[in-house]
DNA sequence: GCTTGTTTAAAACAGTTGTTTAAATGAGCG
DNA sequence: CGCTCATTTAAACAACTGTTTTAAACAAGC
């Protein structure tokens, strides 16, 4: 008897291997992210893999287990592909469009690491039991970094404008560079998600031009620092907008 | 024999409605949103609906017949509860922060209504047939206006700083409008669907305070004006990035 | 009453699902 | 060889799926 569920990946060469127990991961793989958990079949995915259907069951102890194993693993593989970039550069403002240069490439990897966008957009809507864990572990040290270069750049721009920083009245307050990442994010999700919806409101022409990793990177960046640096003028602007417009 | 699935829903009450018809759409909605399409049974649809499980059948041809039905009443029922704001505010900044508002609102309604963000969503990662037809009706109108907006914006900025507009010259390109509108729905979207999300991420108390409608609009809002207001400064600001940073 | 058409009801259908069983295989080893 | 062990196989399992069939209930018109 092989280990069953509960076990770790690190023992084994991690993305050759040619034995049953790959085979069935990868498979496993690519059509948990075609068909979603539900349309995936065991059988389908048993047939791609040519391995036997008591397979599943004999590895992973079920259809869950080899899901859990499967997310665990794309995690893995995409962290290994896009690592994070380096901290230490002075710039924020490049820091950032640096980052999101990440995210975004993560995101529209369409090989087989391409896969954990849309797995991770399944758990979003439908939560799995490993949904909590899958938060922590990859969307949690993303966060807190952009929340920090948000607050180097909203500073930076302060000490440009004011040629010192107001020390003891914080200059910008938390959630709003929460909220800062959290539109990083969204926007980035969205050319992942929302590919289907922009493919069909922009022609193939600009779309093919304007719609590559560079240019949505540079387009988000634009945008978020653009915000970042406005700062409180525009804040002041959008207070006197009523609360219920209209 | 009733009609069946082809026809529209123009004539019954359209809400109301005691009949083993209207209660069968109102369960199917409920629990399409709350399970998929594919994990609800219409064992479980009927069971809510208090009708036989034959009557899917008898109405509306089929599971999928239902189902399309469903996403169309809901549709109509949305538009009717948030219409998006009447043109003609001269302020292109408050008809932003206006349609943004009506977006999100429509997004977050968690009662009944709540359905179409998460079934728009199913649609996007694993369209159906009636995904095509979904884009043009529903978004296209609101992407175009969006689109619009920003081109006020950006121009009643380039005015109030140059004192004239550069005739001939356009001052921003379609596209760059195009990935605004986009950014837009992006960040609603997310606030949407990435609200488990949020929900690890931020500490209950922060989060009822300044992740309401009210605040998350605002937020927006604010980010895409500083963003389009910014205009060129900003784009040449971006453009020695290397195209590969790093 | 009877006939007509519409709506409901229970049961059956054919197929697929995840999972398990029990037998077969094959390598390693004393 | 015989024995042990992990692995693989084909078959069976029980539960559930969407859909259809068949018949009964019902109302309206004559």
């Amino acid at each position: 008897m092989v280990d069953l569920a509960g076990s770790g990946i690190g023992e084994e060469p991690m993305s050759g291997g040619d034995d049953a127990r790959s085979r069935l991961l990868a498979a496993a793989g690519s059509v948990f992210a075609r068909r979603g958990f539900d349309r995936a079949t065991v059988r389908e995915i048993c047939r791609e893999a040519k391995v036997n259907v008591a397979s599943v069951g004999y590895y992973f102890g079920d259809k869950m287990g080899l899901y859990r194993q499967v997310i665990r693993q794309i995690h893995e593989l995409r962290e290994r592909k896009f690592p994070a970039p380096a901290e230490g550069d002075t710039d924020p403002a490049r820091m950032l469009h640096s980052i999101i240069r990440t995210l975004l490439s993560r995101m529209m990897a369409c090989d087989s690491r391409g896969w954990e966008s849309q797995l991770m957009m399944r758990e979003m809507m439908q939560p799995t039991a490993i949904f909590g864990e899958l938060v922590q572990e990859s969307f949690r040290p993303l966060f807190e970094r952009l929340v920090e270069i948000f607050r180097l750049v909203v500073t930076a721009q302060s000490v440009e404008q004011d040629g010192e920083i107001a020390t003891g009245d914080a200059l910008v307050q938390r959630h709003e560079l929460e909220q800062f990442a959290l539109s990083v994010v969204g926007q980035c999700l969205y050319y992942r998600i929302g590919a289907g919806v922009v493919q069909i409101l922009v022609p193939e022409e600009s779309r093919q031009q304007h719609y590559d990793i560079d240019s949505l990177s540079r387009h988000i960046a634009g945008v978020m620092l653009a915000a970042a640096e406005s700062g409180r003028s525009l804040r002041y602007k959008l207070e006197h907008f009523d609360r219920r417009p209209e």
